[in-house]
DNA sequence: ATAATTTAGTTGATATGTCAACTAAATTTG
DNA sequence: CAAATTTAGTTGACATATCAACTAAATTAT
């Protein structure tokens, strides 16, 4: 099986993820996929900043960006240029999204255990180093 | 660390995977992610239908018409209406894409080796199986 | 046989994700 | 200190991914 396509069950999975969420968070709190793994580091870390964001992530920043317009429009965050350095602007969550807090995390958290149900701690582990590798096999392959 | 997000990992793998597929395929073939992916199921398959193709990659079929319809427009692929189920579409390798085939894989074959350059076999089967298991249980909850 | 349902594919709408070009602010360098 | 470079974020262009609504063909049920 070893001469299988990992990006081929990487995709699959991904995309399997993706689509529950949109799914579960479309319903209770008109938020999708993006939307929610943004906004789930921005209930982490209020006043961060949206380049950690992109960091965090691995996202580029025009779709983080376009992403927390968004989460703007729909009032569950702010932005406000930060004064000590007037080119980045921190992010601060509004009454509305502290108000659905915890129900957020319900959710959330309920999806993470769904993925990892009939997994050990050990598969779990190991499941998260494989990516990781991957991800940095993937990252020093010159174009 | 059981309890850091899979799907963090997932995603962040999978993009770091589209972002060297779409760099290494733009210069040499001018194919994108997508269309390298569904081309190299043509290439394994010729005359599959559209329909196979998204079962295959647990893809919407809309998406999967139009980057067949890229693929067209490109020249890679013929697709002709199936005499026997005129619903049905077949699609069919050119001679373009015939002649790049080797070209193509060598590519394509570098790529999946440089995701599994320092993993065993083992590690690799152990990868694909939990990417599986992950998406079946996330097949199974009801949003 | 005809009506109802399912299946294959297309199109429109909307959001993500990337890249490139851009603005403006901060930092480095000479 | 002034010029050059880097950094944070926005906008436009373009392709993917999904959903929903649609057409047309095939299948099934009555």
């Amino acid at each position: 099986m070893s001469n299988h396509h990992i990006g081929k069950y990487l995709s699959i999975a991904h995309r399997t993820h993706t689509k529950l969420i949109d799914k579960i968070f479309k319903s209770k709190f008109d938020l999708n996929y993006g939307q929610v793994f943004i906004l789930s580091k921005i209930y982490e870390n209020n006043s961060i900043n949206q380049h950690k964001l992109c960091d965090e992530y691995s996202l580029d920043k025009a779709g983080v960006g376009r992403i927390l317009k968004k989460l703007e429009e729909k009032n569950f965050i702010k932005r406000k240029s930060d004064p000590e350095d007037k080119r980045s602007k921190k992010i601060y969550l509004t009454k509305k999204s502290k108000n659905v807090k915890a129900m957020f995390f319900k959710l959330f958290d309920k999806i993470e255990e769904q993925i990892k149900k009939d997994l050990s701690k050990e598969e779990i582990d190991t499941l998260i180093n494989l990516l990781k590798k991957v991800q940095v096999n993937l990252d020093t392959l010159e174009g």
